[in-house]
DNA sequence: TAGGCCATCTGGTCCT
DNA sequence: AGGACCAGATGGCCTA
């Protein structure tokens, strides 16, 4: 190789070096864009890549049960659909983030849940409690934390200091957990997310009627995920919910109808 | 010190 | 030809 061409490589490897580099800073600011609209976010411990497309896609995958099933979860199932496949720091992240406490965060240290079958008529979260943390049967881990305060949580309900489902969540919600970054994340919440859209609570007593969501325990298994995805798809089809003209959608199916007006009465004024 | 995470460089492939 | 995208390699930093 001649000396120019030699100094044309060079030139050109380094345009593409820097072309490269650009690339991935795109792509690392995408990255970060997401870990601020996923829960827990927080400047003092920052989610990996690989965690926040993880917990990105359980936080999607929850908020569609949820409009698929057109009722709200309760906390604990939401949280362990979050934490699905997540490392243990990070589960302890998302552990912090809520101020759960971990001894009712796991099923089976909750002997006053039943530990095998969801209630009947409930939506099961099956396979949610195949990662079991260590860490969280210990104790809270140590801070530093992200931040999601009950406040947050249901922070759209007007006149409850935590909302109308704080009462669901007596010791679950630690009260005297350690110092918390100030919140940086948006609301955690179905009801928080819905209520965004509508920008009005659902009554108290409306909530305590659609907490249904429940967990499935023992394992998941293939049987489980035909109850995830059966029923015509993996996607709950959430982008065909029309709630204040923020998810639009032609063709809506009978069923995907039927749905809408179920998700309106549930979640608008009634 | 090992392991995890990250940024960067590099060469290959595909597309315009 | 040049740019975008991708995956492997490498080295630095941090933490348990």
């Amino acid at each position: 190789m001649t000396k120019a061409r030699m100094q044309r490589f060079k030139v050109r490897r380094m345009k593409a070096n820097a072309r490269e580099r650009n690339r991935m800073h795109g792509l690392n600011d995408a990255l970060e864009s997401l870990r601020k609209v996923v829960p827990c976010y927080s400047k003092t411990q920052k989610l990996s890549k690989i965690e926040t497309l993880r917990l990105a896609k359980n936080y999607i995958w929850a908020l569609g049960e949820t409009l698929r099933s057109g009722k709200a979860p309760d906390l604990m199932s939401f949280v362990q659909a979050l934490c699905k496949g997540l490392s243990q720091p990070t589960t302890n992240l998302v552990a912090g983030c809520l101020q759960l406490n971990p001894r009712t965060f796991l099923p089976e240290q909750t002997p006053d849940m039943p530990a095998h079958l969801p209630p009947a008529g409930t939506v099961a979260y099956p396979g949610h409690f195949s990662y079991q943390s260590p860490g969280l049967t210990a104790g809270l881990p140590s801070p530093p934390y992200g931040t999601m305060e009950p406040s947050h949580i249901f922070h759209q309900v007007k006149g409850q200091p935590y909302g109308p489902l704080e009462p669901f969540f007596d010791g679950v919600l630690v009260s005297d957990g350690p110092a918390f970054d100030p919140p940086l994340s948006p609301p955690l919440s179905i009801n928080g997310n819905f209520s965004s859209f509508k920008h009005e609570a659902v009554a108290a007593s409306d909530y305590d009627k659609s907490f249904s969501f429940s967990v499935h325990y023992g394992g998941g298994g293939t049987g489980g995920h035909a109850a995830i995805y059966g029923g015509g798809g993996a996607n709950p089809r959430c982008s065909e919910l029309q709630v204040d003209g923020l998810m639009g959608f032609d063709g809506h199916t009978h069923h995907e109808r039927l749905m809408n007006a179920q998700l309106n009465a549930i979640f608008h004024d009634s």
